[in-house]
DNA sequence: TTGTATGCGTTATCAC
DNA sequence: GTGATAACGCATACAA
């Protein structure tokens, strides 16, 4: 186990000063003769030189570091979107330091914290709704903290990426109505997340504009945690006047909801019309295939990380930005027209 | 946007000197007066003061982080075991940077070159298969190195930790013969891989047992990425005698494989039994169930998180361990006897 | 028990 | 163009 070489090291073998050393390291940081930058160059080969990020970081004062702070990789939307976070950042250079919170308050805070030690420059996150004080803080320290997916009102100054929320539910509870369904469920988030918040006003607007009446029951937000998405479905399956329609907008609770229905064996669409909120392959293999709003997550990665980016460039204009990226509904079985639905 | 606190500035603030801060922040560095030691932590907590990351492993030489290297997060099997890694790793205090490889070994040297820059204390991988001599370097540098799923046989030293894939393999196979199947097809990891070359074995020897040959067209080694799993389906089902089981044995490529099952409209089990190593809970949701080899991932992370902490404290003897961890077998309903198998 | 001084590896400032 | 040298924030050996 012998220990790295360092700039010193090199500096001694090549016959010059650690400055010059550095010059060659940073290219912009000054000038340097053709030949030396040579024999820098071979011997930093030759001794399999690099440069150690701690003393980088402790000289610069902040590290070339983002943090992913997401609730739970075994979601698979979250899962995508970290696969593309970490892929994107790595082309440019930047690391990934990857915490998940499960969408525990004290384990965001404990997070949170963890990457201010860091001092990372960015933060990309799927805020749980609370540590709005140490949110603050963080930005405070110029950490650039973008959200995605979700967000918290009452953070000012912060970049948010999410999808058309309330767009995407209305356009699903239309395609509903359009089937001639008039009892449509709808499992979403918790009401305190501006995500669950937008689905059912989304909801709400394709009654109003068909001048249907929207049954309060109908609606069910529900944690993203534990079994709720599958309760609520069974609990919903039960109604003496059940739903012959249902909208799993909750993306969390896509798995948990979908078990019950199999569970049950109540038949799609014969007996009840299904869309979700995924862009799971799997919706594609069941049978029938379900029909989808497919989030995007591509394009919420890339754009969350370009304005994380951004911001720590500087290239960025002042004041928070909102980028809301359209979802794609995709229509494949699960639907029918109410015509065809059998009484219960 | 502010400045965060220095430990100069706790010391100061609390009337003290740098050492007893830095004492009463190391308990076990030294000894501090009782009284000083809550005006010292009083002041901490006032000032909000966390000490910086890269000025402790500056000094410390190394970094209180592990590396998490794998090929995709858009596997669910790899989400998973990151989100165990990460969840088991913060229980312990030691953050977690993520890198992908995309199963390029190119972009798996960048990553170990990036690990070494940052110091890491471990790395918990799973290889490419490539850059043998780079994972030398880094256990050289003192980097505890564990394998997870797979390893590289030319590799000494490095702790890993898998299933059981002969073992599987031979269990899954004897299932299948048991029913009546003669003609058993796989689909497995390239045979440069130790786990493809285990899983093809333990295939072989289920078969000898039977004192039944194997028909080689039957194995079919493909790569980890792409469409190859479906490509391979989709070969198998043209041969002019088609097998009539098949064991997709390639965790990355049982998506795939499924797909087009379902594209074809094969009748699943009645034209063909099927069984995939996977622990993705949508097998469930098909019609019928998939029959599954259940990987215990939560093993796999808890053992791989065990040996880099462990090896880290220095309280693992010397040596190399290989842990292997048992896969459950799960019989659902892909899978019949070959009398009701119908005649193609 | 406490404080002072030095080193960790790099970058940046400033003389040369 | 180049090379000392002082930070950066923390830990620690050593002196007090």
């Amino acid at each position: 186990m012998k220990k790295a070489p360092t700039i010193r090291d090199v500096a001694a073998t090549a016959g010059v000063s650690v400055s010059v050393v550095s010059r060659v390291l940073n290219p912009d940081s000054g000038p340097v003769a053709p030949a030396k930058r040579q024999d820098v160059l071979r011997v930093i080969d030759e001794l399999g030189y690099r440069p150690r990020a701690a003393a980088r970081e402790l000289s610069a004062g902040h590290a070339l570091t983002i943090g992913l702070v997401v609730t739970d990789l075994s979601n698979p939307f979250f899962a995508r979107l970290a696969d593309r976070i970490v892929w994107e950042a790595r082309s440019h250079g930047v690391q990934v330091v990857l915490m998940t919170t499960q969408e525990d308050p004290h384990l965001e805070a404990d997070s949170l914290d963890t990457l201010l030690d860091r001092s990372v420059s960015g933060v990309i996150a799927t805020p749980t709704g609370g540590n709005i004080e140490k949110w603050a803080r963080l930005q405070d320290l110029g950490v650039n903290v973008v959200f995605v997916d979700r967000t918290i009102e009452e953070l000012a100054d912060v970049d948010v990426v999410s999808i058309e929320n309330f767009d995407s539910a209305r356009r699903s509870t239309e395609y509903l109505i359009g089937l001639g369904h008039t009892r449509i469920a709808l499992v979403t988030g918790p009401r305190q997340t501006s995500t669950g918040r937008a689905r059912i006003n989304g909801y709400r607007a394709a009654h109003e504009e068909a001048s249907l009446a929207v049954d309060p029951l109908l609606i069910r937000d529900v944690p993203f945690r534990g079994d709720s998405g599958g309760d609520a479905v069974g609990s919903l399956l039960a109604m003496p006047q059940p739903p012959t329609a249902l909208i799993v907008a909750n993306t969390a609770q896509v798995q948990s909801s979908v078990r019950r229905l199999v569970q049950v064996g109540i038949r799609i669409p014969d007996e009840l019309s299904v869309i979700v909120f995924d862009d799971n392959p799997w919706t594609e293999l069941m049978s029938p295939p379900l029909s989808v709003i497919r989030q995007p997550l591509d394009m919420l990665a890339v754009h969350s990380l370009e304005l994380v980016l951004g911001r720590m460039q500087g290239k960025l204009p002042d004041g928070p930005r909102f980028i809301e990226v359209k979802a794609d509904f995709l229509a494949r079985n699960s639907c029918a027209p109410l015509a065809q639905t059998a009484i219960h």
